[in-house]
DNA sequence: CAAAATTCCTGACTGC
DNA sequence: TGCAGTCAGGAATTTT
């Protein structure tokens, strides 16, 4: 379940992390998390010897560029987490797919349970083919978004990242215009924007003061620009919270700490509970085939 | 024809 | 104890 607050923390700290270290070994568990390369041979040879030049994102997922100019692509799915260990010693989980171990010393674990997540080589695409953006990203381009999305061709068809491209409200209007889905399902949408789940769609939502059920045509000027200041908005403090850590204990960063912003959740896993502006109790309901938090007398 | 709905992958967890 | 059902992100496939 980690969203992009939780994939930008994790980035932040791997980019402090793991800059300049070079990959001495990598250990491949279980193919299925490197399920895009013909084996689990072909990635390890791809990466071994390899020194990480930087770590970005793109949506959900997470970029390191090696020396080599090729990209390190990794996403985590419904349920994988990093941890990163000082030596190979200490105990490995269950469902440690992967393991990067760095010539200066420690490993990266890839830890995943039902290994919907994933992770691959990718090289940029030859320059007499360069990637054609088609998503809602052609609406902002320019950003630092772009430069990955132009590097890595799979990552393509990402739609705008609301903190990586340079997206303004008046964009974001003409984009949403292009779509007659809800607008919980527009968010959700990687291809409309990247990076928003269930959990920061219905803060997003309630923050804006809208029904999920919306369409884009019903919404005033005034409404779009709520909606798209509280898409940058909540996404920004839950960056700065570190993301939200629930009671599943999915999201922890890669010293296994939590992030703080489920303190701040004004309708994730709130139901029953007062809404902080009406004192009306928050609803939950299943639609857009997840269940959805809301308060129906503030987003309207 | 495009858009919407369903399926698939896997393991943890819930309820009976 | 066991077994059916549910859930999750995203791609692929089927139905409308």
């Amino acid at each position: 379940m980690p969203e992009l607050p939780e994939i930008e923390t994790i980035r932040q700290d791997l980019s402090r992390d793991i800059v300049n270290k070079k990959i001495k070994l990598v250990a491949v568990s279980n193919g299925r998390s490197v399920r895009r390369h013909k084996s689990a041979k072909e990635f390890r040879d791809r990466a071994e010897g390899r020194t990480i030049k930087s770590v970005g994102r793109l949506g959900k997922y997470i970029v390191c560029t090696l020396d080599n100019g090729d990209n390190l692509v990794m996403h985590l799915g419904a349920h994988g987490q990093f941890f990163r260990t000082k030596s190979a010693k200490e105990a490995k989980l269950k469902h440690t797919h992967v393991v990067i171990t760095f010539t200066q010393g420690g490993e990266l674990r890839f830890v995943d349970t039902v290994s919907f997540g994933e992770m691959f080589i990718s090289s940029p695409p030859p320059v007499d083919q360069p990637v054609v953006v088609r998503s809602t990203a052609a609406f902002a381009l320019g950003g630092e978004g772009d430069l990955t999305r132009k590097s890595v061709p799979e990552l393509a068809h990402l739609g705008f990242d609301p903190m990586e491209d340079q997206m303004s409200w008046e964009r974001f209007a003409v984009a949403l215009r292009t779509r007659s889905d809800s607008i919980k399902t527009l968010l959700l949408d990687q291809q409309f924007v990247a990076g928003v789940g269930a959990l920061y769609a219905d803060e997003i939502l309630y923050s804006a003061g809208l029904h999920f059920d919306r369409t884009p045509e019903s919404l005033s000027t005034t409404e779009v620009r709520r909606l798209f200041r509280a898409l940058v908005e909540i996404l920004a403090e839950a960056i700065k919270q570190r993301g939200s850590s629930l009671a599943d204990g999915v999201y922890v960063d890669f010293t296994g700490k939590s992030g703080n912003y489920q303190n701040f959740h004004e309708v994730y896993e709130r139901e029953g509970e007062a809404c902080r502006r009406c004192r009306k109790p928050i609803l939950k309901v299943k639609a857009v085939s997840q269940d959805t938090f809301f308060c129906d007398r503030c987003q309207i």
